[in-house]
DNA sequence: CATGAATGAGTTTTCATTCAT
DNA sequence: AATGAATGAAAACTCATTCAT
């Protein structure tokens, strides 16, 4: 008579498995691959290290679980965008503020692709659940440029990619030169006194570029 | 029975520190610092590990020696740029691709700034040798900044460092991230046939935010 | 709400029992007791790796279940043999194929054999599944030479043992030390084009011996 | 006018690989590749653990450096064999009792043969330093039987490769099918008192066969 | 009978560093 | 100034077994 709770079970699974990828990010993001310890992951949760690997496999697949889940949050973000009813330079501002603040809040997910490039790449090059990072991204910016063109408020010869990147450059910059940056020059790029000022920076700096039509050297 | 000639001596002392020095400025590049192996640097040198230690003291003491002499290019660089004859724009557009050109040919060192991030730059900051490199750097700009000002061309509300910043977050990304962002987006950010693009993407975007009059949302 | 049908449940746990035997047979067979692994096990089964636990109790339990139900097998071959009838040269050949044919068709057997020797012997000597190995397969062989040697066909020095022991080296050989010989000669023990000549050389091997006559030195 | 003694220092060393390789040599022999521990092996020397690494890399390194040393043993045995002055009976006899020699005195080398087996030879493949075992084992025989050919005494039909797997499969058993056969039939094979019986018994057995002429059925 | 989750104890391997000469 | 040998401490990883339902 007494009913089975696979659900329950499964449910408390999916906690630990959760909380483990939650303390992983939080040192892979913090230390770097190799300096990531398993011992000090499965320390700082409720499990033991043996469920690392009950779970994952080992210290690299964690790692690669850790990638794919930190680039699902942008990329889910990227597909919910609506701007379609934003004139060109408004569009444009919004698209740059969303990977202002997702940045901002997500600074772990920044100093992963740090870590990430730091390898070459190697585990987002063979991630089969991370292919198609670009598409989301480009598409939305790719349809705003040919507005404002049509509309005559920006210039002709624009590559998306090209204002992703410096979309991209801005936003990580903060994040991931925080520190160096910091140390030199003693402004802390994430104080939140500053981050109104530097969201409305990273618009200006895009459409000042996107509608000049002069000072060609 | 001759006694040993000191200053031979000294120079292949000196010879086989810039070796060590030159291979570990790779390894700590490529592989982060908890990636990178004394054994791995000995090995690449023509000396042995031993030697390591007798030169430097430790890895630790290595990493350091290594961030300092990549920093000491770049401040240098800055000391010796000479813009005080140019226009504003002009000056400006040449310390953005002065900026470029380094971060270009010195890719180590980039990856050597985003490696010490991932360590809060703890280094950074404690090294003497590595104090007052702010200072060259933003000088310059001050001054150019200032001279368009007055010139009537450049905006009033500027502030030094945040141009300083946008020219540092676009040249580093570049190289920071260039394995993911080619992982992604498939285009190689380093693929010389783009460079002059880039280059010139990076002084108009400086340039067109630093003119721009218009646009504010 | 039907009561449980007994026999079927029966039938199914047989199965299951013989399934993971099998598998188990196989891993054992394949790697050795401290190489096999219990979850391997489980893993090429229907069942899961509890059930192992459930039926047996464990891997050294499992083991030892498999080492008797695999020398179950020669044991009742030996049992069934009959060569009353056939003159003694005959009746010395066929049990030399009897056993030639058997470890030709029962390659994990023969490596069981190799891996319970591994371990000293230590589960075949505790097993009371395993006493009386001996009996049968010494009792025809005796009565064989006896025979023989009323009929004056046979020597009279031989020890039933010692032939015994020269067929199951022969046999054994073939299969436990087929992947060694081959990688030192060539030649596959097991090659299917040269069983037959193989079982006539182990034949005639044994009957040039019973019915020698000189060549002492 | 310290004298450097590198010479002491690398007998030191070269000591210390001998004895992790006797060490190791005996635990693999008794346990099986997968059963030995390298914890084990290292405890019974008279370094640590660490050394093995350093010296050897590995476990499997170790193995495979074990495995090589043994087999070296028996290739010069048979190399300095010389029976070319023995009449071809005599020749066989002695070559056949160099083999059950070696394998009496060398039961490591025995169990090690085994233990390779299980694992499919795979090491003893891949081992440059171990092919050419073929050579120095064939050539002699090839050379007796065909002097026994010549001189009348030795059957025409006869295969070097089969002669040896004879000699090689009751010398291996002697020492490999100890355990299961004593577990089984209460005799030891290694046993001093039947030692002389049985190499005179495997001498005999090869000697009648390659002399037969009779009883082919 | 059956099962997914969990785990302690052990096992291999790595790494920066130091010793003895 | 130089070096091959040595090493303790820690890190990654594995495995048979048991728990809770």
């Amino acid at each position: 008579m007494a009913e089975p709770m696979p659900v329950e079970r499964q449910r408390d699974a999916e906690r630990t498995r959760t909380e483990i990828l939650d303390v992983a990010t939080r040192e892979f993001a913090d230390q770097g691959y190799a300096g990531a310890r398993v011992d000090e992951i499965a320390a700082k949760t409720r499990t033991t290290k043996r469920m690392i690997y009950y779970y994952f496999g080992g210290k690299e697949a964690l790692y690669i679980a850790v990638l794919e889940r930190a680039y699902a949050g942008i990329r889910s973000l990227e597909r919910e965008l609506d701007v379609e009813h934003l004139d060109p330079i408004e569009a444009v501002r919004r698209l740059a503020e969303l990977t202002f603040d997702h940045h901002q809040s997500h600074p772990d997910f920044v100093r992963l692709v740090a870590i990430e490039n730091i390898h070459h790449a190697e585990h987002l090059r063979h991630s089969a659940a991370l292919s198609d990072l670009a598409e989301p991204a480009l598409n939305v910016l790719t349809r705003i440029l040919r507005r404002g063109r049509v509309a005559g408020v920006f210039r002709e010869d624009l590559d998306a990619l090209d204002v992703h990147m410096v979309i991209s450059a801005f936003c990580i910059f903060r994040t991931a030169n925080r520190y160096t940056f910091r140390a030199i020059f003693g402004r802390d790029l994430l104080d939140p006194s500053t981050r109104e000022h530097q969201r409305r920076l990273l618009g200006d700096l895009v459409i000042d570029h996107l509608t000049a039509t002069s000072h060609r050297s």
